[in-house]
DNA sequence: CTATTAGATGTTTTT
DNA sequence: CATCTAATAG
């Protein structure tokens, strides 16, 4: 008999990760600050349930990101199957893709049809930006809220369970005169999605909730699992908790991990109250505090809880680690953005030197576009680096226009990706292309029907209707019978709007390889279905992502925001651009809870070094680069940057500029066109 | 009506 | 700079 008390992944556990990981009680919550060993631990604990005999296939692993959840779930694989090497596979993955799942499989009880498509955020965009105008407000003297703004407010609202008069209120003061207008836009947004047969992120965790609020079904949801854990559940918002307290509504035990000094995701609507409220909303609850660190350096921590202590209230925790020693993390002001960069380069270049490879390092950062230079700067070194969140390969147009071809092969309801398909036709815009639109539908309300296009063909210009009646037939071959593979009807299906993007697009050559790119990822889904609903959940998050794994022997440097770092760790960080409007950024700066926001994402950004720490505040930045008007500002260091956390840094003493390719002072050429003007 | 271009405008973070 | 609007040419 296998004896759980002497295994590995016990006894290698410090007293506060065991007491968690064989906590016997229903309820558990698991204060794990940064670097504490959270995902050893939770899956410990679910090494653990196994070993208690829980079923694995009983098990739910519930977590935020893509990410998250292919290492917990690969990391208890490797130890169920270690102790129960016949253990079957636990359910987990992110809240979305879960919801996703058992929405598809109970669509018909929730009254849908079992081929919905999915909105991501890009579509959902769109499809307000075509209601708003329908309705005519974008033409309203007095600003209207913009598309993008829409959605966040809808999404606000829905995650938050919040009617949207509070919403507006409290989030969107200036959109508040609009109140009635949006309301009307949100109505007529949620029925067209209905009818066009989609469902957008919001609406999967909607539909799940609907779910567990069942009777029938609910229970029978919630009678499937003997033990739900959730991670980062600082993060989690109203619907979330509502869906987890649906799942334990009759026996499942529940886990919850957490650290409420890394709530990131207020604009989401999540708030880290959930966490701080759990013990009251869940009785007998057992706390577990783990506070050991085991990733940082002793002068690092010490930044990082020196950031923490500026900020009262939550669940009291202090890092700390026998790892003595260590450099001080280095404080610096370059002169602009330009020498920052240059900076970067030099440091990042030294330490690997040093033995860290560049992938072990990461240039962290606020705002997407705060990496904009450092990123000429690297190309321009030949520094290899990868961008997490950064060009997404399914917000290029065509990669768009190529998706909404396999959408509609999926589901010929999908007017959305009708009209964008359409627009593609040379001589046709917005109006004809509702007008072919139209004649696809058998009735005024119909939907539209791949059958009726030699109706709707003659509103084709003339020079477009072959090229159209190509595409269609490739829809119709995809369509129809499916009798080939998947990977077959993908094929056919680029084939056929090849010409048109390569028409389209003035660079249209350059972009078809990206199309040959999705075709080949194609070829492994299931089917058409599963490949572009499954895209949308879990969209590539850099360019090498689709590309396939990346060579084991490639090294290339991490760049990312400061929230897609959450949970990473890499034995350097630099974090760049840390001055006071741009981090903490100037649109949360307006409320005291946003400020605390804005600081436990710094202190996020802080905490994910191992061994050294490079903040940089570059002293005169460029609000945009424009070249006939650089207007710049003077930055001061990050209000969390305080005296007393400058401190704990060592400051460098700025070098005079260096000579280099670059820069080679007193000798000077002069170009100019006079001559050929004159 | 569509396509193209010039000019204004405005911004976070992401499942 | 990218995205949206307005104006104009085809």
């Amino acid at each position: 008999m296998f004896d759980p008390s002497s295994a590995p992944w016990l006894t290698e556990l410090n007293s506060e990760q065991r007491a968690a990981a064989t906590h016997g009680g229903d309820r558990l919550l698991i204060l794990a600050g940064a670097g504490t060993g959270k995902t050893t631990t939770l899956c410990a604990r679910v090494a653990w349930l196994l070993t208690q005999g829980v079923p694995a296939e009983r098990i739910l692993l519930l977590t935020f990101t893509r990410r998250a959840a292919g290492e917990m779930v690969h990391r208890a694989r490797i130890l169920v199957e270690r102790s129960s090497p016949d253990a079957g596979r636990i359910f987990g993955g992110t809240f979305h893709s879960v919801a996703h799942r058992l929405v598809r499989l109970h669509a018909a009880t929730l009254g849908l049809e079992t081929g919905f498509g999915l909105l991501d955020p890009g579509d959902a965009r769109e499809l307000l930006d075509m209601v708003r105008q329908e309705q005519g407000r974008a033409e309203e003297p007095k600003r209207f809220p913009r598309a993008g703004t829409l959605l966040d407010i809808y999404s606000r609202t829905v995650n938050a369970q919040t009617p949207v008069d509070e919403v507006l209120a409290e989030f969107f003061p200036w959109c508040e005169e609009h109140g009635e207008a949006l309301k009307e836009i949100f109505r007529s947004y949620h029925r067209r999605k209905r009818e066009m047969g989609l469902l957008d992120f919001d609406d999967l965790l909607l539909y799940w909730q609907g779910l567990m609020r069942s009777d029938v079904v609910g229970r029978r949801i919630a009678d499937g699992f003997d033990h739900v854990l959730v991670d980062e559940y600082q993060d989690v918002n109203g619907l979330q908790v509502d869906i987890v307290r649906g799942l334990c509504q009759t026996r499942a035990g529940l886990t919850v991990v957490g650290d409420d000094l890394q709530a990131i995701y207020g604009f989401r609507a999540a708030s880290a109250r959930h966490i701080l409220e759990f013990p009251e909303q869940f009785p007998d609850t057992h706390r577990v505090t783990l506070e050991q660190n085991y990733r940082s350096t002793t002068p690092i921590l010490a930044v990082a809880n020196a950031v923490a202590e500026q900020d009262r209230g939550g669940f009291r925790k202090r890092l700390w680690t026998d790892r003595e020693g260590g450099a001080m993390p280095s404080l610096a002001f370059p002169r602009d953005e330009q020498e920052q960069a240059a900076l970067v380069c030099r440091q990042v270049l030294e330490a690997r030197e040093q033995g860290s490879e560049l992938r072990r390092q990461a240039v962290l950062f606020r705002t997407n576009h705060d990496s904009d230079l450092l990123e000429l700067e690297l190309t321009r070194r030949r520094i290899p680096f990868v961008k997490y969140g950064g060009l997404r390969y399914l917000e290029a147009a065509h990669v768009k226009d190529f998706m909404a071809l396999l959408r509609l092969a999926d589901n010929p309801a999908d007017e959305l990706s009708w009209l964008r398909l359409l627009k593609l036709l040379d001589g046709v815009g917005p109006t004809r292309a509702r007008g072919i639109l139209d004649s696809l539908r058998p009735s005024e309300a119909g939907r539209p029907e791949l059958e009726r296009w030699p109706v709707a063909i003659e509103k084709v210009p003339a020079g477009s209707q072959q090229a159209a009646a190509a595409v269609i037939g490739a829809l119709r071959e995809a369509g129809a019978g499916a009798a080939d593979s998947t990977g077959a009807q993908v094929d056919r299906l680029c084939t056929s709007v090849t010409p048109l993007i390569r028409l389209h697009y003035p660079d249209g050559a350059v972009r078809v390889p990206d199309l040959e790119r999705l075709v080949l990822a194609a070829h492994g889904a299931r089917d058409i279905r599963h490949f572009v609903s499954e895209l949308a959940l879990d969209p590539p998050s850099s360019v090498s992502d689709f590309a396939g794994p990346p060579q084991l022997d490639e090294d290339y440097l991490i760049l990312s925001t400061a929230h897609s770092a959450k949970g990473l760790e890499w034995d350097a960080v630099h974090l760049i651009a840390a001055y006071d409007g741009n981090f903490p950024a100037d649109m949360s700066t307006g409320t005291p809870e946003g400020i605390t926001e804005e600081r436990r994402l710094f202190y996020v950004a802080l905490t994910r070094a191992r061994r050294s720490l490079h903040v940089y505040v570059p002293e005169r930045f460029y609000y945009r680069p424009t070249v006939r008007d650089q207007r710049h500002g003077y930055g001061k260091a990050s209000r969390f940057l305080t005296e007393s956390v400058q401190e704990l840094f060592d400051m460098p003493v700025p070098e005079s500029p260096r000579p280099d390719e670059a820069r080679s002072p007193g000798h000077r050429i002069d170009v100019s066109v006079d001559a050929l003007f004159a």
